[in-house]
DNA sequence: GAGTGGTCTAGACCACCCT
DNA sequence: GGGTGGTCTAGACCACTCA
């Protein structure tokens, strides 16, 4: 297909066919309420089959950027400028604030090696006591924080080496490079109110959070990662498109 | 396809599918932690493409009810059979709660015909200062107060005798009377701490939500309602599967 | 009626898991 | 190596929207 090079390796066609519409979206060379080429126009301008064409628009809709009408077109979304994640789409916070346009940085509060809790074998299904490493890191987009996140991960089994590398920058990534990439994340939704959680300059007042409640786990269904996220509310909009 | 002719109609070959094979994953015909068919049996028993049964089981993966393993086949979850409010499964919460096992009741707490505001105008894609139905409701499960929801339908095209009925009972039941059954939402998720939302002796305290902001629409892509659901917090289990 | 998205097919090749 | 899911193609027909 003939967009950049870049763009290329092993992801998919249709992934990479909507990151490069995603990034016109963003750039502005589509502008909100704007219709999309056809299916058919894109077919030939990505010299892509159709499905793959209509899998990234799937995509795209999910993500709540594109609006797919039958026998009309695709539309481009009107959203507010935040940082827009689709909710059933699991990527690392760094990539998705990326995407959108700013400039992710994520920084280590602590990190602790201890014996799993109850809650923590249970959800990992891990044997009791078996040992974690736990992280409490912030999130920041443009120097602003979007986000705190309490991680914990198993470290049976785990690469000596990488464990000092939990929580330097993207999770996903050192989880990645360990060969446990996360491809699906079970994930609870909730409201919190509490003062307590969140540290820093920047610790919003009052604190309204959207939590994450989620484990995560490898293509081959082990659990690799329990994590409680707290996003700030209205610094990160979370959308679903939802189905029948 | 070699399915039950009552599953036969306008709904598509994949939906037809998922539905035969959820509906034999709750009889127990397939047990959780099973394997399923692999893709080519089902290929041949139901006689449809692959790439119909592939839609098929992304959606039952969507559902939580099947663990999808490249290489190793298609798995009943089970996790599953527990309580769950799939997010990204749009119907009715009437009909949520009872598959929770729970009696669901819709309390209206006001009715009100007047022009649409310009958010509403905007969310549904109407005309400035066309006609809607603006509803207030409580929601309840077993008598305990789960939800306030806000609901705004456009009037223009709305059958009359309908109207009445709107927001007596469940929404969606009347909206499909109408035959403008919601196919799809997009919903924004958010954390709401307001005192001010709420009424009733069992107004909760302090007032934490998990409020969902969504645009239902038809399945030609018109919107139908426009609804704000504030999601008493710790009542309402919301689970999303996300993957990549 | 022309153009758009919605669905479906048959076939191909690749990546992964297991034994 | 054999079976399984992951991706992709080219082509077909249908349903819907809009001028």
């Amino acid at each position: 297909m003939s967009m950049s090079a870049s763009l290329r390796g092993r992801t998919s066609l249709a992934r990479q066919l909507a990151e490069d519409v995603r990034s016109r979206i963003m750039s502005g060379e589509f502008a909100p309420g704007e219709r999309l080429p056809s299916e058919a126009d894109l077919v030939r301008r990505y010299e892509v089959s159709r499905v793959t064409v209509r899998t990234a628009l799937r995509t795209l809709e999910a993500q709540g950027l594109v609006d797919v009408r039958h026998g009309s077109g695709s539309f481009v979304s009107d959203f507010g400028g935040g940082i827009r994640a689709g909710l059933q789409e699991l990527r690392s916070i760094s990539d998705t604030i990326r995407e959108m346009g700013h400039e992710p940085r994520m920084e280590r509060h602590a990190s602790e090696r201890r014996p799993a809790t109850a809650t923590e074998t249970a959800k990992l299904g891990i044997p009791v006591g078996a040992e974690v490493l736990a992280l409490e890191r912030m999130v920041l987009a443009d120097e602003q924080v979007v986000a705190y996140s309490f991680d914990v991960v198993p470290l049976d089994g785990f690469p000596v080496e990488l464990v000092h590398q939990l929580g330097a920058g993207s999770l996903f990534a050192t989880l990645a490079e360990a060969g446990i990439m996360p491809s699906r994340a079970l994930a609870e939704v909730h409201a919190i109110s509490d003062e307590t959680i969140g540290w820093g300059p920047q610790k919003p007042v009052p604190g309204l959070y959207v939590l994450l409640d989620q484990v995560h786990f490898s293509r081959r269904g082990s659990a690799v990662a329990y994590s409680r996220t707290y996003f700030v509310e209205g610094r990160f909009q979370f959308v679903v498109l939802r189905t029948n």
